[in-house]
DNA sequence: ATAAAGCTGACAGGCACCTGAAAGAGGTCC
DNA sequence: GGACCTCTTTCAGGTGCCTGTCAGCTTTAT
């Protein structure tokens, strides 16, 4: 626990043997963290979304059909649900209107391909939130989800705070000593990933995961590129380089 | 959206670290329970549809008539209007045209026969906000409720402010420094939806989704469009765009 | 000193976005 | 009915930002 930071019902201090000097600040309505509802089949994304919403410190129950996925959004209360359309045992979207029709007012994001533009709208109209079109990286869904759940919540700010850096992730907005830095695509993606868990190591292979769906391959330094670029925006003294392993998003250098 | 509900003025500024430069002015509806107002002349559907309505914790107001459906909606302050369009005294196309046209800004949902398409079509043009196709179910008829109403509520409702802007939505009316803008329909959507978020990203399918509440599927760049129109009237620097993420109304670019 | 690892300026290509133009639908006024 | 008018939607050409790549340089470890 940081002393020096002020106490406040918002504050949730990190869990940390270290004193980090960062804190985030009402993330996730208020709650460190939210049980969330992954219904998807495929296997690589699965896997890739269930460890990403993981390492953000939230409850990931993960089912792979209509069916088991249905039964335990009947059984369990949940913050979010990530719903694929297309499913073996039927369409996302019957599941969808059945628990909307039913009542039920927990945000669901919607995962399609890329073909099913027709779905989506289906989708939207049948009471999605949300939807990312896959393939998607997983930075785009932190932002989804927090910008989905603050929407919900009504409470406004979605902020991690690290020395003089701000980080918003629903508003995909950085201010550094004060001064807004808009950032591209590629570049929020890399600084979310770092943001995840401050003050800890982040491997380059970690972040080419965050960085790219699922799949594509990537062959040059583009990592160290991006953090380049990143440290001209943000400030030298934000990302630290640990020489072999990865890098940190931290006060101190 | 609904300025019927009792008014009391108050000043939410924005949160935040982040000093982010908008105003805004208004009620908080917070309330779960809406009044409706129901004119439908068939006596089985009408109620069904009310006695399912009121099971939700809802006051149902049960009209039979343009005639006095459009009295009711005059007088009184609803949160919701379900309106069918085949009625003994008239069409009530011409009622929500009417009510549209004297600035009526309260959700209305249309019930409609299957054989009365190009009625729907012209419903929608006339101002609804979504639409069942009958015989619908009731549990359908929760989920439409809902998202509509969600549409609606929770949201700044009365003036924001940003900058040299003003939008009131009450009066769907614009102004730029001190001068009052005119918009098209679709011109005021667009900004409508952005409004309802100040400083925060909205995606393009979002815009869509306020666009087009009725599922038609769009095929080209309207919303482009529409932005560039809209920063023609408004001014350059009021919206920003977020490649690949979408647009912000806001101050700074 | 040497090799390994990382940094960063430059650049070409792609793609998202912008915007003027034009056609069609509706409405209005005579 | 016909001549306007506005609004909506689509399209196509142009523009600029973002991206991935590389080469040459700097830093660090041994």
């Amino acid at each position: 626990m940081n002393p020096a930071i002020a106490p406040s019902p918002l504050e949730i201090s990190a869990p940390s043997l270290l004193d980090t000097g960062y804190k985030v600040i009402s993330r996730w309505d208020g709650a460190a963290s939210l049980r969330v509802l992954l219904i998807e089949d495929d296997a690589t994304l699965g896997e890739a979304v269930r460890d990403h919403v993981a390492a953000g410190d939230h409850a990931v129950d993960w089912m792979k059909t209509i069916d088991t996925g249905g039964a335990a959004l009947a059984t369990t209360s949940y913050g979010l649900v990530l719903l694929d359309l297309r499913l073996p045992d039927g369409s996302g979207i019957d599941l969808l209107k059945k628990f909307r029709g039913q009542g039920g007012t927990t945000p669901v994001i919607i995962l399609t391909a890329h073909d099913q533009i027709s779905d989506r709208i289906e989708g939207l109209n049948s009471g999605a939130d949300d939807y990312l079109v896959k393939p998607f990286n997983l930075g785009e869904l932190t932002a989804r989800m927090l910008a989905v759940s603050r929407r919900y919540s009504g409470r406004p700010v979605t902020l991690v705070k690290i020395g003089e850096l701000e980080i918003d992730a629903a508003d995909r907005r950085v201010t550094a000593s004060g001064e807004t830095i808009t950032l591209s695509g590629r570049e929020w993606a890399v600084l979310d990933a770092l943001a995840a868990r401050p003050n800890a190591v982040v491997s380059k292979a970690q972040i080419e995961e965050a960085l790219y769906a699922f799949g594509s391959e990537i062959e040059s330094n583009t990592v160290e590129v991006y953090v380049s670029r990143l440290r001209k925006k943000l400030g030298r003294d934000h990302i630290a380089t640990l020489r072999g392993i990865g890098y940190r998003l931290g006060r101190e250098q």
